[in-house]
DNA sequence: AAAATTAGTTGACGACGGCAACCTTTGTAC
DNA sequence: GTACAAAGGTTGCCGTCGTCAACTAATTTT
């Protein structure tokens, strides 16, 4: 039987916060009434030019009917808009709307604001070093999957 | 309209990681065909002694009836054992089979085994920052609520 | 111009949890 | 001791979510 190793306690508590930042721990909280998929759809069309459905499925690791609902229920919320492209007709351009732009950054910073509140008991050496830190390693995971 | 801050950033960097470590990241690959609430669940029953149903439910913020369905689809696989307790006939105590346990340790390796992966390009110093802000973080998030 | 490829959509389906009502066991009051 | 409240757990019903496979439409290849 294996044992613990001091990676697994990395493993443990990236586990925890992710958990703490899934669905299971933000919802209703911040992101409006959106699942953490939706904010991250809506977080992708933001951040991406001319941003298609299936860039969006490709990103967040969706098949690509599972691309065309979740822009569906961001469209019905009217947070984004899908207009088909001129150049390709087959594509479609989705883009958030006022609205949801307002909302993904409200939403950022709400978050935001719970991490600073889990951060008040660190000294802000610590804070610094838990933000690079955690750039370095999305990057790292970011890279991973190319 | 709000400014992207350098606060944001991070939070973008820790979504980023939930991402990756969420059911959408992992599933299959390590898990066998665990979803991650289910693999929290098994995690749950591994380190708590005398685990009942609604503890799992409270720690993974789950209804009872959320944590009864949880722990029923664990046991349908055998990786748990749900048995009445002799002092207060009302509690089920959960804990993993010999196959739940093996399942979580190797899934944990699995996990610890690509994260090596995505650390590969930093370097020691780094990962050993990396790996104290973690557990920095994870603990600040867990004594959060209390 | 026909065939192959690509983007997106849709119907059927299964997995997942919440809500509310329910049963059972335990604790408390009289 | 009996009645009532409280707590742990289960179940029926339901809505959400995302996949698969089959489909349409637009574009590219041959």
């Amino acid at each position: 039987m294996k044992q613990i190793t001091p990676e697994n306690k990395v493993v443990e508590s990236i586990l925890e916060i992710a958990w703490h930042f899934s669905s299971r721990g933000i919802n209703g909280e911040c992101c409006a009434d959106l699942s953490l998929a939706e904010f991250r759809a809506l977080q992708t069309t933001a951040v991406t030019p001319d941003c298609s459905v299936q860039q969006i499925g490709k990103l967040l690791n969706f098949t690509k009917s599972g691309a065309t609902r979740i822009v569906n229920r961001l469209e019905k919320k009217e947070l984004v808009t899908k207009i088909r492209s001129a150049a390709d007709g087959r594509v479609c351009c989705v883009a958030p709307t006022a609205a949801g732009l307002e909302l993904y950054l409200s939403s950022m910073q709400c978050t935001s604001d719970r991490l600073e509140q889990a951060l008040r008991k660190v000294t802000l050496a610590e804070q610094e070093d838990i933000s690079k830190s955690l750039n370095l390693l999305a990057n790292a995971l970011t890279s991973l999957d190319k």
